[in-house]
DNA sequence: ATTTGCACTTGCAAAACGCAAGTAAAATTA
DNA sequence: TAATTTTACTTGCGTTTTGCAAGTGCAAAT
């Protein structure tokens, strides 16, 4: 379904040919600021993505390594989706486009004041929140 | 045509609603790095957009403040696409996609070289070609 | 005066999207 | 134990977007 065919050699094209669309961004966004993942807690996002389109972009991550798929400690019918360090990489990703967001777009007040975190120390909060996500990725 | 309507008030929903698709950035792209940007010159990158996809794009991010016209100093028949302060201001953004490609996906050597200078000093670099953008902006 | 270059626009087939409904296995409830 | 609900998808189908080719109109060059 999801294969990938490269229009260029280019960075940006190769990585826009992964997840250069309206919602696998979204994807790894809950991935990456939501306590757990499963295809229904996908559904629950304020953006309402449509099944077939979420269980698409879903395995054309997975196909590309971006994201895993686990078994749900609680139950055999759940499935848990998390970052693999592939997808973990994309954190400094997310924070600057947060940050142009922030300075060129209207967001909302408690975002602004996440970002503020972000802004005094952007290493530092890339450090803290990579290991927590690598963390999360271990206990399989 | 290309007018805007937000899924979610998230940052990141915002950000790909105006961007979010396979050419918006690669477009942006053109205008960071490439000397000067008529019409025709993006239809010459090696992804070959089509010629009524890149009309449409063009028209969305000047609708939305990325980019402007301007006239081309030689020539009435020509018109000069440049990147406005928000334009310039993904920058660091495209920064981190090439970095992340450069670390998960397999990009060219000459551009891997290219990214050896980011890395040494991720911030001067930014500095530099913010300068050389905004100047490049002036000159209308 | 005619041709070429440039920036688009138009038409149309193919693909992707988005909504609603359906399915199958697992878990819960009666 | 049987019936219902939950969970993770899949399927159908109408609408929208994409991608390719050809066309248009103005400016510039020949």
């Amino acid at each position: 379904m999801g294969d990938l065919k490269k229009r260029s050699e280019c960075p940006i094209s190769s990585s826009l040919d992964i997840w250069g669309d309206k919602w696998s961004l979204l994807i790894v966004r809950d991935l990456m600021f939501a306590k757990q993942c499963t295809y229904g807690d996908f559904l629950k996002s304020d953006e309402k993505i449509a099944t077939n389109i979420l269980a698409s972009r879903l395995q054309m991550l997975e196909e590309n390594g971006v994201v895993i798929k686990q078994d749900h400690p609680d139950s055999k019918a759940k499935v848990l989706y998390k970052l693999t360090q592939k997808g973990i990489g994309l954190l400094p990703l997310m924070l600057e486009i947060n940050l142009w967001a922030d300075k060129y777009l209207t967001i909302p007040a408690d975002r602004k004041a996440i970002l503020e975190e972000v802004k005094k120390d952007k290493e530092g909060f890339i450090k803290v929140k990579t290991v927590e996500l690598m963390e999360r990725l271990e206990l399989k």
